[in-house]
RNA sequence: GGUGGAGUCGCCUAGUGGCCGAGGGCGCACGCCUCGAAAGCGUGUGAGGGGGCAACCCCUCCGUGGGUUCAAAUCCCACCUCCACCGCCA
């Protein structure tokens, strides 16, 4: 969400921005909206005045006095009904166009429509060479009895999967590793509901754009969130924070749930684009100051590289375009990890700074020192997402006889194992 | 799932239709007092929106949303959350 008075003074700037994200907002329609729902606000403000000192006199008055008093205020009170009525419905279409906003983006985004316009800013080690014909992930997880697909769609359908045996214990290796090298850097680990009501949804910018997207249970009005991140920015909304209390750092833990309806057809094979997926997430919520959280941005983006060169795994960190980064976000960088067998980088991480247009979704705010009141900034970044994951170190560290080395960062999570 | 109780301005609390458009205490801030502090005394102390050049003024908010009424923290309905007990259960 943006400041109305923002939009108000800087028309031009979300009109821009509109434009750069390919966002279907008139903000010029938002901009008449919210002059005729001020013009409302302040007509039933000034009759409610009124009425307020209608009843007072009633008050006062004896049963026959009452009697004319009621008699005349029947049209008054019509009147403030309609213009209630008037106001409620302006400020619903607003509201419905404010959700709309989108934060602006950086000036260094490359422009462009879609991930096509995506640059990579650097690529970080080099691809693993095999003197055998390295098999693909899925491919080898079934011939080592590691993941089950045709069972688990039976009972799941599809883009269902098991992890078995030394998946599983690779999982949680992954994770504990992930998560102890967050506590070193002052993460909290949080492990939150996936299982959310509709207002954190909204609250993070997931809704109402992303709705598709997110699996609903209709007779208890919950979703299934795609993220930690909902509910992270959840645990704080409707709060003012003191300024002492930033910045929180949270590693948040959770399993993640993905219709995945615009990628039928995509993936369909194996562990890379799956509905129900963990992840080891990281998110800040700072001051409301663009130097403070392009600090927090790179050392999130920091955090995650060398998540991937502790593992020994090859990427690149791609500068995402306009188009690409969503609505909210001011500046985003995935982070593709190489697939051999696929000949290629595929996303394994997202870092997104939104300044304070989640925050102004969620209603997160803080005092500084000074007494005022500020929403804060929120950021967010994969430190790591499995299966996806698993897939990426099933096929770059396999051997000719279809065993895993195991990253030495892990071994201790796998009580000193090298090999699966 | 059942029964009962509860949700008030940071915290505790008063409040059962107009004197509550919210009182008190704690905490906090400032001032007085003091060599300094504590204690004491005094003053102030929520959020959002709108109007005005301004000092200021107005509206909304007592879990959320509806309703009754000239008037709702207070009455009615639904929902949410919490607590207790019963049932069920990893």
């Amino acid at each position: 969400m943006l400041d109305k008075r923002f939009i108000r003074d800087n028309p031009d700037a979300v009109k821009d921005a509109v434009r750069l994200k390919g966002v279907d907002l008139d903000v010029d329609e938002l901009l008449a909206l919210d002059q005729e729902n001020r013009k409302l606000q302040f007509e039933v403000d000034e009759a409610q005045a009124r009425r307020k000192s209608f009843a007072k006199q009633f008050a006062k008055a004896d049963e026959a006095r009452r009697a004319e008093l009621r008699a005349e205020h029947v049209e008054f009170d019509r009147q403030l009904q309609d213009l209630r009525e008037r106001l409620a419905q302006t400020s619903a279409r607003l509201s419905e166009l404010m959700l709309l906003a989108p934060g602006i983006p950086w000036e260094g985004a490359p422009v462009g429509p879609d991930e096509s316009a995506n640059v990579v800013i650097r690529t970080v080690g080099t691809r693993p060479e095999f003197d055998f014909p390295p098999l693909d992930h899925t491919e080898l997880a079934e011939k080592r009895g590691w993941a089950e697909f045709a069972r688990a769609r039976r009972v799941a359908g599809e883009r269902a999967y098991a992890l078995v045996g030394d998946m599983v214990m690779l999982e949680r290796a992954v994770h504990s590793y992930a998560l102890d090298l967050l506590r070193e850097r002052d993460f909290t680990p949080v492990a939150v509901p996936a299982l959310v009501k509709e207002a954190p949804l909204v609250g993070t910018g997931m809704f109402p754009k992303g709705r598709d997207e997110i699996y609903e249970i209709p007779a208890d009005d919950a979703f299934l969130a795609g993220t930690a991140e909902v509910a992270l920015v959840g645990l704080h909304s409707g709060e003012i924070l003191d300024a002492g209390q930033l910045p929180i750092r949270y590693a948040g833990i959770s399993p993640c749930f993905r219709r995945e309806i615009g990628s039928a057809s995509r993936d369909v094979r194996g562990l890379l684009r799956v509905h129900q997926f963990e992840k080891v997430e990281q998110f800040v919520l700072c001051v409301n100051d663009p130097a403070e959280s392009a600090r927090w941005h790179a050392e999130l983006l920091a955090t995650a590289e060398r998540i991937l060169t502790d593992l020994g795994l090859h990427y690149e960190v791609v500068e995402c375009a306009t188009g690409d980064m969503g609505l909210g976000k001011f500046r985003m960088n995935d982070i593709n990890t190489w697939f051999p067998t696929l000949d290629r980088f595929r996303e394994t991480h997202s870092c997104s700074t939104l300044h304070d247009w989640q925050a102004r979704r969620a209603n997160l705010r803080y005092r500084d020192s000074g007494g005022n009141i500020h929403f804060a900034h929120t950021l967010n970044n994969t430190a790591v997402a499995t299966p996806r994951l698993l897939a990426a170190i099933l096929e770059n560290f396999q051997t000719a006889d279809q065993q895993v080395r195991v990253p030495e960062v892990l071994r201790p999570y796998l009580g000193g194992r090298d090999l699966l």
